[in-house]
Parts: C-alpha cells; structure tokens; sequence
DNA sequence: TCTAACGTTTACGTCAACGTAAGCTTTATG
DNA sequence: CATAAAGCTTACGTTGACGTAAACGTTAGA
C-alpha cells in the first residue's frame, strides 16, 4: 500500500536498492545520455534492464561517478576501467592481486606526478595574477 | 675564436641564446617530432629557422614544456593556449589584464577541484591496496 | 485518443591529436 | 662518391569519445 511506483520514487532515500534511470543519472552529473550508454558499450557500466529499459542501482551510479573523476582527471576511459576494477569484489586471485597492487603503485606514481605538475602551474597562476595586477596598478594611472 | 658550430652546441651551458634542434627537444621531452612540429602547426610554438631548418630557444622549449605539463593534466591544447598566452609579455592592454585574471581565477578552480579529485583517488588507492594485501595474507595460505 | 516525454537500437558523422608514409633536400662520414 | 642520418612538406589514416539523426516502443495526462 505504501508504495509508490516504483521507477518514479521508492518511499525514502537512503534505501541500499535505489534505483536511478538513465536520465536522473544524467543530470544528477551533468553528463549526455549517449555518453552514459557509451560507457556500457564499452562495459565500464552493465545495468540492469526492467524490460528494454536501463535500471541503475548505487553501485551502478559509484561507478559512474569514479568514471566521471577520472575524466577530469584526464584519463582515458581505459585508465578508468583499470582503476574501477580494482574496487570489484573477487578478485581472490593471487596473481590478479599482485599485479594490481603494481598497477595501484603506477596509479599512485601518476598522481604524484599530477599532484607536482599543479602545485607548479598553481604557483605559475599566482604570479601571473600577481603580474596582471601589478601591471594593472603601474600601467592604469597613464 | 672560441665560436664553434653554433647548432651543434654553444661554448656552455646556461647561454641564454642555447638552441635547440628539434630531436633534442623530441628526446629530452619524450615526445614525437611530428607532435612537436603539430603544435606549430596549430600555433603553439613558432621557432626561428635556419633556412628550413626549425631553430628552437629556451622561449621555445618552456613553451613545449607547458603545453607537455598541460596534456599530463589532461588539458586540451588550446586550454594550454590560454594558460601559456598568460606568460606572454606585451599584455600591457587593461581590459585584457582583467579578462586575464578572471581566467585565472577559472583556471585555479578547475585545479583545484583537481586537486581534490586527485586526494579522492590515492585515499582509494591506498584502501585498494590495504584490501590486496589483507586478501594476500587472508587468502595466500590457502 | 493523441501527443508529449522518456526510453530504446542502429549507424553514420565529427573532432582533436596525432600516426604513418611518400618523396624530397641537406649535411656528415667512410 | 655514395649512403646514412636528420630535416622538411604534403597528405591521407587512425583512435577515442562521443554527437546526431532516424525510426521505433511505452506510458502518463489533457
């Protein structure tokens, strides 16, 4: 009785079995339908169908949201998919595990390198700035 | 006299005339000749010729630099554009200098969502990690 | 009932950032 | 002298990450 339909809205928030459409998704991120599906293509996404229709649980919208990062980050979507399944479960193989704690220190030394190339740029950015206004200042009064 | 063959090397280090062929700067920086030559091709880079031959200054190879810097930050090449433009001299002009700051500003915030973004990814990296080995351990005397 | 909003598949198009190949010139060296 | 190494231009090809359009199904509301 107290429920609603249930591809509109289940009765609260925090509900482990949200469900999300394609289009919630969409604009929760701020990212085209076409890219969404585009990322199933290529199996970074697999959700579930009610019917024809694409359903998409938490885990689903997590790894959306890692996808998403790491395009800012600049990575490709193969990157991507590397990192994003590190976070699946079963991965009890013992060379599996080996090679993905190499592949995490490669990660990590990217990032790294990520992290020094911004703080540069960062610095660079504030002496720009602090240029623009001091070229402001003297240049301004002529 | 103590002039020797100007494009095989000056007679040290730190001139601030040091040039520098193209396969110089495609090996020191790791990066193909043909992308270099792409940059000029889009108006990156335009480096003094000897003849027909490209002739690149220290000017020349931080330009290269950043825009190398940039795509490690998965900029686009024309984000590096405005951000190298900002280094340029001669932007004596005031509406310029101001639309350059709110540039920058812009370019501060993306870096530092990267940031933030990047701080994100190496706490889960980190967990992935600890999760690998606890599963080694756990699972390795199996 | 019809039409508007959302969903689907299939498939060709596009854009950035080069790769690759052909064909030519210049320079150094056995 | 010849031939290898580095440089050049021109131009078509490729790859990733979607955009865009067509053509169709389903559901909610006037």
């Amino acid at each position: 009785m107290a429920k609603k339909a249930a591809h509109t809205a289940p009765d609260n928030g925090s509900d482990i079995s949200t469900e999300y459409s394609i289009s919630q998704l969409s604009q929760e991120f701020d990212v085209t339908t076409r890219s969404i599906r585009h990322y199933e293509d290529i199996g970074l996404l697999s959700p579930n169908r009610r019917g024809q229709t694409r359903i998409y649980s938490q885990a689903d919208r997590t790894r959306l949201r890692l996808i998403l990062r790491g395009k800012r980050l600049g990575l490709s979507l193969e990157d991507s998919r590397e990192i994003i399944d590190m976070y699946e479960p079963g991965k009890t193989n013992i060379d599996q595990l080996k090679k993905l704690i190499d592949a995490i220190q490669l990660q990590r030394h990217k990032l790294n390198q990520q992290l020094d190339d911004i703080s540069k740029l960062l610095k660079d950015l504030n002496q720009a700035e602090a240029d623009c206004i001091d070229a402001l200042k003297t240049n301004g009064s002529q």
